[in-house]
DNA sequence: TTTAATTAGTACTATTAAAGTACTATATTT
DNA sequence: AAATATAGTACTTTAATAGTACTAATTAAA
C-alpha cells in the first residue's frame, strides 16, 4: 500500500489548529486537547515540525507553544509529508546515495522509479493545506478550480 | 514516506522479463535465476499476482509457468500496486469500511485525502510497465510525450 | 528571583507490517 | 509413474512506526 504516516495525518491536523489562531502561540497541551491525539505524540509531532521544516515556530516557556509561519494556503502538502515521513520515494533504493546496490538485476530500473516519483511528488505539490482544511468542504473547493477539481467521481 | 513495498518493485522486474517472452509460460525458477530475486521471494510474488490480479496466468505441471495476459504498454502500474499492495490509500482510515473511527476529532478530513489518494492514482494510471522498462531509456520515453514529459529536470 | 509553564533533546519499548523461508498438496506433461 | 511446477498455508525474522518517558533548558509572570 502507498501510504501516508499517521504523524502525517496527525500534522495536518494539528496544523489546521494552529492556521485558525495564526497570531498566537498555542502549546503542544492544548492542541492535545482540542484534537484529542495523546499528548505525548502531539509533543513529538511538534517538535519534529520544528526541527524539519520551517513550517512552524517554537517559543519556549510560559505561555509559549507553537504558531505558523506562514498562511495555510501557502503550505503545500509535500512540505508536510517530507518533513515528516522524508522525500517522496516510492521504492527503498532510489535515493541519490553513491553506495551500489547489491542487486543490479533488480535495480536497473532506478532511473525510473524517480521518474514516478517525481510525477507523485507534482501532483502533491498542488494541494495545499487550506485544501485539506477548508470547513466548508468539497464545495468551496470545487468553486475554486484546483488540481482537485480535475477529479471525477 | 511515501512508499511502495518491494514486493512491487519485483514484480516490475519479473514482469518485464515476461514481458520479452509473452507467449511462453516461464517457471519460477527460471525468474528467480533471471532476476536475481531469490526463488521464494518469486514464488510468493507470483502466486499473489495471480489470485490477486488479472495480470498474469500460471500453468500448473512440467513446462508450466507463467505468462502475461496482455502488452506491456497496456498494464498501468496502478494495476501492479493496487494488486500487490491494495488500494492507493495515503492514510491508515481512508476506505470506506462504515466502521466509525474512534477518533471523531483527527478523522474530519478523511473525504479530502481520498480526493488526494485520486489524485495519485490519475498520475500513475498514466505510467504504464512498458513505460518503466523501456531498454532505451529516458530519451526514446521523452520522444513519446507520455506523462513523463511533463517533468522538467 | 523564584516559580510555573513549556519546548528541546534523547532514549526506550511496544506494536505492526513487510519480507523472507519452508513445507505439503495438487495439477500437468512426458 | 516420474518429474516438474504452481497452489495453499503457515511460520519466523526483520524493520519501521508509533507510543511512552524522562531530564535539561528556556521563558514569562508572579
Amino acid at each position: 500500500m502507498i501510504k501516508l504516516s499517521k504523524m502525517t495525518d496527525y500534522a495536518v491536523v494539528c496544523l489546521g489548529v494552529l492556521a485558525n489562531r495564526s497570531k498566537f502561540s498555542t502549546s503542544a497541551s492544548q492542541l492535545s486537547k482540542e484534537t484529542g491525539i495523546s499528548l505525548f505524540t502531539v509533543q513529538k509531532l511538534l517538535k519534529l515540525l520544528t526541527v524539519k521544516s520551517e513550517l512552524i515556530t517554537a517559543q519556549r516557556g510560559s505561555q509559549g507553544g507553537y504558531s505558523l509561519n506562514k498562511n495555510s494556503s501557502d503550505i503545500s502538502i509535500v512540505e508536510i509529508i517530507e518533513a515528516l515521513d522524508g522525500p517522496i520515494a516510492l521504492t527503498a533504493c532510489v535515493d541519490s546515495s553513491a553506495s551500489s546496490c547489491n542487486s543490479s538485476n533488480v535495480c536497473f530500473l532506478n532511473r525510473k522509479w524517480n521518474k514516478v516519483n517525481e510525477v507523485i511528488r507534482q501532483s502533491l505539490k498542488k494541494i495545499s493545506l487550506d485544501d485539506l482544511l477548508n470547513p466548508s468542504g468539497i464545495f468551496e473547493i470545487e468553486q475554486k478550480k484546483t488540481i482537485m477539481d480535475e477529479i471525477q467521481y
